[in-house]
DNA sequence: CGCCAGGCCTGCACGC
DNA sequence: TGCGTGCAGGCCTGGC
């Protein structure tokens, strides 16, 4: 389950073999994604040059001569760069097949990703235009996160994984947090005070941080077939834990769905 | 075998 | 009214 980490390192380790590579073709195996990959695809990429690759959210833009290929990775997508002769396997869906002879190629068990082309700035399209703020930027911070809350009465995580909030919250991100905060995950986010907003906001910061230099020592690897960020490696204060004990203080891990999703706290640690 | 996870979009219901 | 908000459903497959 690909969080904004796994994104921003897929996007560095692409980025040194596509930037300035011309495209030779398109092969779509299986288009049936979260939303079908345009058919008109191959004739509108071959021969254009991939300019660079940037990221909005979790998804990735590839900058091409006359337009934007907008890539998302779902929950089980990867897009790793290997030897276009190399045979596919199972849920290969889509090759970007380079004139080098390398191509990048899209595995997507469960499809949820998306492979998207649009001829004008990608921003405005429809499924970025509404985004919220990047987390790693100096515009998120505590104070933004307390305006854009009054008034609300959404538990403070469902805020935090709102995509037109802050993007790139997810849901182990969301759980660590919290955790790391100190606040409760049921809590009214109307209801926070601008201190616990700016240790969030903080500790929002810290997480993927952390998450990204984890996940960043494995970037050297990243041709190969394997080519995990590391990040999966990372040990969990709450996420998963249910009836472990607290890392901090040892009562047991309590869990309970919030908007169909699970959700993970210390009863002791975190205060409403 | 059946159920569940998960990102995130869409559609619906509700209240000011 | 219309909008913002909050909730539920749906897409899929691997793993238990």
């Amino acid at each position: 389950m690909p969080e904004l980490p796994e994104v921003e390192i897929t996007r560095r380790g692409l980025e040194p073999h596509l930037a300035g590579q011309r495209i030779r073709s398109v092969t779509i195996r299986n288009g049936r994604l979260r939303q079908p990959i345009p058919a008109e695809l191959p004739a509108l990429l071959a021969g254009q040059t991939v300019r660079g690759i940037a990221r909005r959210g979790k998804y990735l833009l590839l900058e091409c001569d006359n337009g934007w290929l907008i890539a998302h990775l779902g929950m089980s997508g990867s897009l790793r760069i290997v030897p276009a002769a190399a045979p596919p396997e199972k849920h290969d869906h889509f090759d970007l097949v380079l004139e080098n002879g390398n191509c990048m190629r899209l595995r997507d068990p469960r499809r949820f990703g998306l492979i998207l082309w649009t001829g004008a700035d990608p921003l405005r399209h429809p499924l970025l235009a509404k985004l919220g703020v990047e987390p790693l930027t100096a515009a998120f911070d505590g104070d933004l996160l307390y305006r854009i809350s009054r008034k609300r009465a959404t538990p403070i995580k469902q805020f935090l994984m709102d995509g037109a909030v802050v993007v790139g919250v997810g849901n182990i991100y969301a759980n660590e947090s919290l955790f790391r905060a100190a606040i409760r995950p049921q809590s009214a986010c109307g209801k926070l005070g601008k201190a616990r907003y700016a240790r969030l906001a903080a500790t929002i910061k810290a997480t993927l941080e952390d998450s990204l230099a984890a996940g960043g020592s494995s970037l050297r690897d990243f041709t190969d077939s394997a080519g995990k960020p590391g990040y999966f490696q990372q040990q969990y204060n709450v996420y998963g834990r249910t009836g472990q004990p607290c890392r901090l203080c040892g009562t047991p891990i309590a869990t309970l769905r919030q908007g169909q999703r699970a959700t993970f706290y210390c009863p002791h640690c975190q205060k409403p």
